[in-house]
RNA sequence: GCGCCCGUAGCUCAGCAGGAUAGAGCGCCGGUUUCCUAAACCGGAGGCCAGAGGUUCGAGUCCUCUCGGGCGUACCA
């Protein structure tokens, strides 16, 4: 169990047997101040107004019901009957000891791990992947590994749009060309850049009116599924998601084919959808299209209307409600999943309450599967405007990788320009690449963020490159001294504040992590590496390791460096974000 | 109109169930290198937490209203 939560039994259990009303949380915290020691409980001064009495006197009583002398020093009555906490030195040694000989590094298994799906990235495969997937795709990745390093079952879906209208342009558009060129040399030159593909055809559907009949055929032949079309169809996909893999895997996200499972994949489910939501008497025909009302959007919309969840269009058209219905279904009760996250952006927050709303009136999701949708801000450009290119267009995503790459070598470069040109490559592409996913894991992913490639690069503040140098500086002492890091072992001995400091926000990684996979908040994991790096730091500036006074400190102090180390090259990975032994 | 999100230092952002003197980075001012990676470290200045009420022993955090911004609001995803 995490350090925070054990404390919080304990002193709830205290709390209880000093007579403070059930339910009476220790509300133990983080202490902004070494002062108040490392932790302290808020939670004497609620219960003693429940029962009208004195915080301080309840403190008194409390501690006269505790004993935490194996964790804790003599805890501390402050302020109007805060409970200061100060974690004894033995303690922390005890469980750094434990941590190293862990490969979880502490995180406790849960003791019902549960199968959560992650629903992320998701891009349209009529398109090349831009910047507007490179939030889900990073934000769901971490969340993935995170879930899945706890102890989770994690079912990564990968929910493309490779089914609709804009199908049937590309199709034509693609067949036209295969009818001048048997040899398709002309068709996979063009579908190279699928961004450029989409552009011309579109741009011939809105000329053509022949063309754009055509298109309508097509999509009325694929989804009569007519094998010439259908054939055309899995071509132009595979290619678009062959697109995707390479974004994945320069990205470093775990994405693969395996996990993509698309709009197509619930056609056939569609009109059982339909069927059982009108058995349900969900279903309501307004203005052509069947709807389903749900209350709580009685009178919401313009002028008072209702607002519908549209499931099937006048035209009999479905839409992606339709098939995030069937997706929940599908996750239910094919998955089994217990807990689903939808990580897409905040606009899309009201049909997600809509949808989950409608999944648990037709009992397409039990009340005990949980269905959270995962929001996201935009990005944006330094201009506060959407991020666009100069001249306004989307940035594919593989140019602002590679751009991302390019200015880490230049920076490399820079600062050490005596490495060979294919080393400094590779550090670019690992520095490159985590800054551009740093950079959007440690915003809280609710607001909006400014995209800045100085600040996302910089060596100062939180971002990847300290973090990453952070590391390196670490691993820089084992190479110094000549030796393993198996090597390091022997007892941890804590005197030193510093050390101190060092050895409680390494205990608290088990606690980040948790509290990570509950609120979905990938940036509490950056903080926090963010606050180790400081406490390493401090550590490094004040307690010598190499030429420490005496061997037990510098094997102490050793084992705090490997821990430190560890515990960075872990929470980096859990955001997929690679590090370097040098830089 | 209604709904959701947001408004914290000059700039970009933290602030985890309401807790003690609101924290970082950039920028600004100043210091540290015969010493384990200076792509570093340390210190300083800088805030009526948009505004006004309210709840509370205690409010950046909860409630109401106002102002300002973003997004959404019937057949796109």
């Amino acid at each position: 169990m995490n350090l925070k939560a054990q404390l919080e039994i304990r002193i709830s259990d205290a709390l209880a047997a000093a007579g403070a009303p059930d339910g009476s949380g220790a509300l133990i915290a983080r202490s902004n101040k070494p002062q108040f020691g490392h932790y302290q409980a808020n939670g004497c001064m609620a219960a003693a107004k429940a029962l009208k009495i004195n915080p301080r006197d309840l403190a008194q009583k409390v501690l006269d019901n505790l004993d935490l002398s194996d964790i804790a020093e003599p805890l501390e009555i402050a302020g109007p009957g805060f409970l200061n906490i100060r974690i004894k030195p033995e303690w922390l040694a005890r469980r750094l000891t434990e941590a190293e000989r862990d490969p979880k590094l502490g995180v406790p298994t849960p003791e019902k791990p549960q199968t959560v799906v992650v629903d992320y990235s998701a891009p349209n495969l009529a398109k090349e992947m831009h910047v507007g997937h490179l939030r889900s795709t990073i934000i769901g990745d971490a969340m993935a590994r995170v879930l899945d390093f706890i102890g989770h079952k994690v079912v990564r879906q990968n929910h493309v749009g490779d089914w609709g209208t804009q199908f049937g342009m590309l199709i034509a558009y693609l067949n036209d060309l295969a009818a001048d060129d048997p040899q398709g040399t002309q068709a996979d030159a063009e579908l190279s850049d699928l961004e450029d593909f989409y552009r011309k055809s579109k741009q011939r559907f809105d000329s053509d009116e022949e063309f754009a009949n055509t298109a309508r055929q097509q999509v009325v032949s694929l989804q009569a599924g007519d094998a010439a079309t259908l054939e055309a169809w899995r071509k132009f996909r595979k290619i678009s998601l062959s697109h995707c893999s390479d974004v994945y895997r320069r990205l470093g996200v775990l994405l693969t084919d395996d996990d993509v499972y698309g709009e197509s994949e619930y056609n056939d489910d569609l009109v059982n959808v339909i069927d059982d939501l009108r058995s349900a008497g969900l279903l309501e025909e307004s203005q052509g299209a069947q709807c389903v009302f749900l209350d709580e959007f009685r009178g919401k919309g313009e002028d008072d209307a209702d607002v519908p969840l549209i499931v099937q269009k006048s035209d009999g058209g479905y839409l992606y409600a339709t098939t995030d219905l069937a997706g929940i279904r599908y996750r239910q009760t094919q998955l089994n999943a217990d807990r689903a996250l939808y990580v897409t952006d905040s606009r899309q927050g009201m049909h997600f309450t809509q949808v989950f709303g409608v999944a648990r009136k037709a009992g397409f999701a039990k009340p005990e599967f949980m269905l959270e949708h995962v929001p996201f801000g935009m990005m944006l450009g330094s201009d506060r405007r959407p991020f666009k290119t100069r001249t306004g267009g989307t940035i594919k995503l593989t140019d602002l990788l590679t751009e991302a790459e390019q200015r880490a070598f230049d920076l490399v470069s820079e600062k050490t320009p005596d490495l060979d040109e294919a080393r400094r490559k590779e550090i670019a592409a690992i520095v490159g690449i985590g800054a551009v996913k740093y950079a959007d894991l440690s915003q809280n992913r609710a607001s909006d963020y400014v995209f800045s490639w100085d600040k996302m690069l910089s060596m100062d503040g939180n971002t990847a490159p300290y973090m990453q140098y952070a590391y390196a500086r670490v691993k820089a002492i084992f190479r110094k001294a000549g030796i393993d890091e198996s090597q390091a072992v022997g007892q941890i001995v804590l005197t030193e504040a510093a050390e101190i400091n060092l050895a409680v926000k390494i205990a608290q990684l088990p606690e980040t992590i948790h509290s990570v996979s509950v609120e979905c908040m990938p940036n509490l994991l950056c903080s926090y590496l963010y606050e180790l790096a400081g406490a390493y730091m401090t550590f490094y500036e004040a307690c010598p390791v190499l030429k420490a006074d005496d061997p037990a400190a510098r094997t102490s102090r050793l084992m705090l460096c490997l821990l430190t180390a560890r515990t960075i090259k872990k929470a980096l990975g859990l955001l997929g974000i690679d590090i370097l032994e040098q830089m």
